[in-house]
DNA sequence: CAATTGTAGATTGTTGACAATTTTAGGAGA
DNA sequence: TCTCCTAAAATTGTCAACAATCTACAATTG
């Protein structure tokens, strides 16, 4: 038997956790400051490991901080959601290829993955937009099959910035996109674990096309028309969509 | 006539700066151990600012930090060299691509990219190895280029791996390599501002290939045969190298 | 003698006080 | 009224002392 070390984060990590919630739950906006004294009178703590976690929060692009003036909720752009999934169709790309090609190692970790997989289907029907951030737990844990460390490291950073840019520009999922992921994600499981990368990354990339569409979602046609002149979505879309 | 604001840097930055100097210079070897207290005493400042830059330098990956038990300098090995440049090369042709369909924008950025590249075929004439942080710098300043400052920074953060493992490894050039690279680079460029990203990007991923086989110069046939096994390497070596 | 438990020293984690810097607000002068 | 200056308030940066934890090694047990 083992047992889950408790308290294995540092106290930094968890305030980081706990901040990080408060933004992704919208109870801090874009621009508000993050004050050393006040925060760590609200978590009864000292400004130290405070400190430390506005860093971690920092290196995650979720606030930016310049010297001697503090921290401040940063506010995400349409051209930030391109820029982060650019990176996790360019990363999880690697990440999904290299996993198919180690699969025969680690048939038996697919489970977990399958079991979210169910979880996602049966746990959201009617609130699809609770699936968002089981999604993104899915995806971390696919892109950790792929055994590579930084990327996964990463691809786990950009995940965060979803999270943000969702609550922020008032994504809403409905159910036939929640039915289609879950038909997606089985088939990228399916072909990881035949060695097929080609096609693992195939669906890979057309899945973070089907992400990035969502976002353009609250936008009228004229608009979407205009974000289709910006050179990093041209380029997510120019593999052709075969369905 | 802009001037950068002197002391724009934070203590901890300028602190973790100089750490990493000498981790990449060899006074600090991988293994060994980052102690507060004696780092504090060496800088003649506090453990606070100490704390901070091994917090940085944890994040770049150069040291590893394990609660309540300090910071090692860390030991790359070869999967971490292909997977820094399995992600250079997926997040550089990004960038270069970008920056060619934005190039009619920023001619002008390109000055100092082409000084640079001067400097390096001057400066390095007969001392090749010196050209590495120089052209890891030319290469950040490309980067810059794309103007997706989420991928600049993993891009910075890899270029200090890169230095670590040259070190690590004992990578040696050589003048051919020197005038092949500045060659290279002056393609790369060109393509850039004819806004040809095709072209760029196929350069730019040349230049990865090329600076991969570096790193393995030091093995044997058999074990670059050996190396050419894994799934990371022969992916980044699948495209074609057209000479 | 091997395995476990206890203990001292070293090191990291936390805290509150103080210093340095930035921001704010108010007032003087044009 | 507007701009510029100054002082106070707010806030971040730094420090040294203290607490908690880990490491290494000695003591104890079976």
């Amino acid at each position: 038997m083992t047992f889950q070390a408790i308290d294995s984060q540092s106290t930094a990590e968890n305030l980081a956790d706990q901040i990080r919630d408060a933004i992704l739950v919208g109870k801090l906006h874009p621009g508000d400051r993050l004050i050393e004294l006040e925060l760590s009178k609200s978590f009864n703590t000292s400004r130290g490991p405070i400190r430390e976690a506005i860093r971690i929060l920092a290196t995650e692009g979720l606030v930016e901080h310049r010297k001697n003036r503090g921290a401040i909720v940063s506010a995400p752009s349409f051209d930030d959601v391109l820029e982060v999934y650019a990176m996790r169709m360019a990363l999880g790309a690697i990440a999904v290829s290299h996993a198919a090609q180690l699969s025969s190692k680690h048939e038996p970790d697919l489970h977990p993955l399958l079991e979210k997989l169910e979880t996602i289907q049966n746990f959201c029907v009617g609130t699809p937009n609770q699936m968002i951030p089981h999604d993104l737990e899915f995806q971390s844990m696919l892109i950790a099959l792929g055994e590579l460390p930084r990327i996964k490291e990463i691809f786990d950073h950009t995940a965060v910035d979803i999270g943000v840019f969702v609550r922020f520009l008032g994504i809403k999922y409905d159910d036939s996109d929640h039915i289609s992921l879950v038909k997606r994600h089985k088939d990228l499981l399916a072909a990881i674990s035949d060695s097929n990368s080609d096609l693992a990354v195939e669906i890979w990339n057309r899945h973070i096309q089907i992400s990035v569409r969502e976002f353009m979602k609250p936008f009228s046609d004229l608009e979407i028309k205009k974000l289709f002149e910006r050179p990093l979505l041209k380029n997510l879309f120019e593999m052709e969509i075969v369905q």
